[in-house]
DNA sequence: CTTAAGTTGGAAAACGTTTTCCAAACGCCT
DNA sequence: AGGCGTTTGGAAAACGTTTTCCAACTTAAG
């Protein structure tokens, strides 16, 4: 069904279906009606590809994120999907899972669709992948950590003030071991929340010397308390790098009986709604996957929308700060760290999986 | 840049590049050889607007969710876009929330931008939005329980599998009292379930009258639990409608001071990736998301390459079984079921959403 | 050497829109 | 009534592909 067949239904020319639908006011509201009976009637709706063709605009966003099964990211897909309803845009979404190859199968579908604009949630993307986009002037937004280069929008996450307030929050509660499970260490972002950690560790006269390497998985966490656990110094608290991370220990901590928070003090990292329901509800830094989304979805509309103004802002923030669940408490007295009573285990952890999330 | 710009820069037409491009054996090597060269070099990509336009088809296919945030769902996207990529197709993904309007504008978009097949994972859609799909011939494919329609693919959930397997278990673990946490009740896949723990119990000659109604999210779950407790005759044992149910159970019992198995043995549905790392790991009936989500996409494929080939299959069924951790254990003696010892709570649970998922 | 058959590449039509001209129709003023 | 600006709607070009013809060339047979 054509845009003709509806014109020489409602006996005008191709060019007034056109105007009606697209409601350019000169057009005479008696036709205006006609028209659109007529396209009620039939049920007739525009080829977007053939719009597509002659308007140059696509009205579709690429989102690559790096693992759509990691909790974090469906919140965001969510947000950005409900923005795309409200503009009329729709979704291209690729997860790359870490795979280079997807990474680059992503960009290549993003160009041969002729996306709008992406927005970026994937790290360890290639240079000349990236510039790839960029040669065909298509929108960018990165989110935390992109190349620096003007003229791409750039979504930076204040880690520090979320982390902060969990070390010092961590301090108050007497801890002086506070440990930290960070990230895979290919991952900017896990590099910078690490960091995040030292900085403010430094700040109150603390050595972040606990640091051990997980995968921003529940088998990393896991892995990760297992490492700590064997460290003469035990921590009496920990920092993760992602709330599956803490969600991983808190896992392991029952296997071997120990008691969160009197025997452990655990925090995470992002706040995803999971975090809420945890056994104990966990304590973490907050970073809203609604915010990141709408920031990201508005500075690609903007880029699109009103390209010709010049660009003002490229360079968005983030804040994060802690949200106080059950997974803390005060320290121990010194010396009565960890003590595993009996240990409830009878499997064994899976081994992580060798690529590593988000 | 164009086609054209290609023909003209290799000194062919651009029919000739068109074929070099998409491999038609009867253009001569050299001169293949000679537009690959510059395609690579200026980096040229078909446009996909365009292709589609002449050849009718988008190479697009729609998913339709009912809510990305359920952790069921991710992991059906996952395999949805692997097969997608594999294929050479894209995905129109679309979240309903359970709002009439978001289905409503979810199929306008599909029809709009002309996808070639649609896979629906929600439920309760309009008859007449199905209507609106079926009149463009658009191929579909419903997940458990679409309409009855013949030429629709369905793919049935053998729930009855797993679901008697669970109940069996507990009953070899003596228990009697076993409860059931219903999903939302207009949703059908709930029903389905509801039914066939209401068979499986009555196979075993025990009383299918211990039903309460949830949400399938972890707020219901929570409030479920508090239900049962008020409960005469407490259950030993509840089965949930879905695995979030079941996590928000463990986290009421944790408020509580219910020891989960001890106190109480709970089992799951969906036995999402989530469900080993629960505290404790939580025993629940799968239903292969992966399965689940290759079925669908390769029916759609199915219809779309050989619709010319006579329909052959056109309900596929997938089998559910139990999967045991560690969340249930023999019954108590009779009489000391449910005994609260003192409260973990510090917070009241929040009041479940009132649209309610999957 | 001529002709028939087979190969190979090009010109042009088609896909379904939007938009730029243009021309007709209309109202208004003198 | 004639001229003039202003609405209003139509014809046709353009967007970037694929594909159908068809013509030209190559090869082999007679």
């Amino acid at each position: 069904m054509d845009i003709r067949e509806i014109a020489r239904r409602a006996k005008v020319s191709t060019a007034t279906v056109s105007r009606a639908i697209n409601r350019v006011p000169t057009v005479d509201p008696q036709l205006a009606k006609r028209v659109w009976r007529v396209v009620d009637e039939l049920g007739y709706y525009p080829n977007t590809q053939a719009r597509a063709l002659v308007l140059g605009r696509t009205r579709i966003f690429g989102l690559i994120v790096s693992e759509i099964t990691n909790p974090f990211f469906p919140e965001i897909v969510q947000t950005f999907e409900d923005l795309a309803v409200e503009n009329n845009y729709e979704i291209l979404l690729t997860s790359t899972v870490h795979d280079p190859k997807r990474m680059e199968s992503s960009v290549r579908r993003m160009i041969e669709r002729r996306v709008d604009g992406v927005a970026i949630l994937t790290f360890g993307m290639e240079e000349s992948l990236i510039e790839h986009l960029r040669d065909r002037k298509v929108p960018l937004v990165f989110v935390d950590v992109g190349p620096d280069v003007p003229g791409i929008a750039n979504i930076r996450i204040n880690y520090i003030s979320g982390i902060r307030q969990a070390v010092q929050h961590l301090a108050a509660m007497r801890h002086t071991r506070i440990a930290f499970i960070a990230g895979p260490e290919h991952l900017k972002s896990a590099g910078a929340r690490r960091e995040a950690f030292e900085t403010s560790m430094l700040e109150i006269g603390l050595p972040p010397d606990l640091v051990v390497i997980g995968d921003h998985r529940m088998e990393g966490g896991m892995n990760a308390l297992l490492e700590l656990n064997k460290m003469s110094a035990r921590p009496t608290a920990v920092m993760c790098s992602n709330d599956m991370t803490a969600i991983g220990v808190l896992r392991e901590a029952y296997e071997q009986n120990i008691k969160i928070p009197d025997d452990l003090s655990v925090v995470g990292f992002d706040d995803i709604h999971l975090a809420e329901f945890t056994i104990p509800p966990l304590t973490t830094v907050q970073m809203s996957q609604h915010g990141l989304a709408e920031i990201a979805f508005n500075a690609l509309l903007n880029e699109v929308e009103n390209s010709t103004s010049p660009r003002e802002q490229h360079s968005y923030e983030l804040v994060t700060s802690l949200v106080l669940r059950k997974s803390t408490t005060l320290a121990r007295a010194v010396g009565s760290a960890i003590i595993p009573e009996k240990s409830n285990r009878t499997t064994r952890p899976r081994k992580a999986a060798e690529s590593s999330p988000r």
